[in-house]
DNA sequence: TATGAATGAGAATTCATTCAT
DNA sequence: AATGAATGAATTCTCATTCAT
């Protein structure tokens, strides 16, 4: 019980089951999902899960949570980076599909799903979502400022249209398919950015 | 019993039902969406329901097909007029995105809860899915053969993104917000355009 | 729509019902076969059955009401008929044999639904019942007064041992199985005889 | 929670559910017994008896496989056991009669609902009652070979023939009539004997 | 004589959650 | 930290029967 073995195993619980839940989700979605299922394929019964989560709402709440932060941080360093603002455009619209694809499961969750989270952690969730789309935004306005972009785009209705397609990745994206994600990713830039410089 | 009322009031149990169940549906989900509630709101009995459509699944599907059928017949009839292939393209866009806004309920349905439906059906709708989208991906093919698009792009990569914007104004779109439908699908359009015309 | 093909194709309707559900209930039982499975097969609506019979409940009865005349017709003219006691009722317990498995859709309702009909009806089904084992019975306590029957065997319990092997062809005699009716009749019958002769 | 009441109690849910399973399967029917009358008869919910049976039909399955195990291993005793081939018999059919009659429900329910078993667990009682039937028939074939029984009678017939008339028991037999179990079981032992041996 | 839309009650089953241990 | 029995409410669907036409 020292920070060795017996803390992981413990740890591996909370663990287990947010994955399990999260293919699980993906495969039939939230409401096809029971709990019994969840904890069946993690090996624990189910006082276990309501042990760590609350309620089954929680555990698709901590799903979205991980992926956001996971997607913010990179979204901000990217930003952050050097190079022009098309280059960082391009860069933070390749990345988000390179990682919505390497977590697919994520991304078929948030699209099929969110609106079966309760009303109050639905909200939270948008809201953690609309940071993330200003400060892509964000990208997009300081492009038009400095004259790289065109000016009568609506930025709101640009980022909207792009992750429109990000999200809906999941409908037909196939990792046994033709195209791996770095394909797609620079396809997907390269029509974003197509959409947005000037000519 | 003459033509009028008699005929029509008997006629709209079947339409009753399907009009409410489209609202409850992109309301609130599939899943989410009790039987009872349908009936409830189309002031009718359970039996009734049955009566008309064979199962909660059949009433989803024939949502599905009523929208399906709808827009592939617009977007045959665009294809097929006249225009450059630019513009022919360009009118299919800006029109998807209207007829999208304008049945917001059939719009937000369809990304939400295709996979609730049984397999079969599930097959069948994407059946038709495809063909609308093999259709839409053939006006790009002709203008790359006109070399009036660009040839590196894949078509159906275009295809796939430009359906997830459109598929996803469910998410976004408020009747009440500051854009109208025609200021959307103009910019759609022109996104689409700007992305895959030769410079 | 004199008494030819008119008459002839309205008559029909009743017949036509009452082969189907005693097809069907012989099938999957009385509880599992709905009304509207019996109106399909007969190729007629519901409203014709509850112009004909009265309920479900009607139709079921009547199947017993048409077997039970059958057998009892028989054995009346069997047992009223020429030769020794042992020959008649040799010859009665083989014929009831070679009935049933002639009618054996109505063999089998008879042992598995008869508990299904509503109290009177199941009242009015076991008064016709008794009376056909009573002259049944009447047979054996004959053949004891003549002493050619063993005085010994209580006459209602050989009654109910033999009915009980008759009534339950249904479960394992199958038509196109190693034996015909007439083997059957004859080694039950046999098998009767040698029960209750004296030695 | 010493291992008396508590532990009992405990135990009792499952048993309980059985208990009165069969006592209302026999009293009027599987498909007349809804799920909701067992439960409260056994005073629990709903919940409880899915936490234990996966399905009405389970429930009755277990009926049936009780009872097969019970006559199977009397039957093996009594056929394993001393005494002439005769003896043996009659002592196996006197004990099937006394036992189907001290557990006149499950009789009741044998011949009545067996056929609305789910077809793979009808497949798998008729597989365990053949066996039963076999150990049955073997005893039949020993006595002929021994030339005790008469040859020209097929042993499988004497045996639909015999538990004919002991499934029936459920439809006559009355715990409060004239006749008590072993009187009964004498009388149709008697009678197959009598039909079987030479004369 | 027959239709078929509609009813309303009841069916089996599922499920998230709780709680004594 | 974890069990698993039990709850109770909700779910989809079935069905015999009625009745206006």
């Amino acid at each position: 019980m020292a920070d060795g073995a017996g803390t992981k195993a413990t740890a591996a619980v909370p663990r287990r089951l947010l994955a399990e839940a999260t293919r699980l989700f993906a495969e039939r979605g939230f409401d096809r999902t029971s709990v019994q299922e969840i904890v069946e394929a993690a090996g624990v019964t189910k006082g276990a899960l309501y042990h760590y989560f609350g309620s089954k709402d929680d555990l698709l709440h901590e799903v979205y949570a991980r992926v956001l932060r996971l997607q913010t941080e990179r979204l901000e360093q990217i930003a952050a980076g050097g190079g022009s603002v098309a280059q960082r455009l391009r860069a933070a619209a390749a990345d988000v599909v390179v990682t919505s694809i390497e977590n697919l499961d994520d991304t078929k969750i948030f699209f099929r799903s969110m609106h079966q989270l309760s009303p109050e952690k639905q909200k939270a969730v948008r809201a953690d979502r609309r940071r993330y789309h200003e400060r892509f935004r964000a990208l997009v306005e300081e492009g038009q400022r400095e004259s790289v972009f065109r000016a009568e785009l609506r930025p709101d209705l640009v980022v909207d249209y792009f992750f429109g397609s990000v999200h809906h990745l999941g409908t037909w994206y196939r990792e046994d398919g033709p195209l791996d994600a770095e394909q797609v990713a620079s396809d997907f830039a390269d029509m974003l950015l197509y959409s947005v410089r000037r000519p």
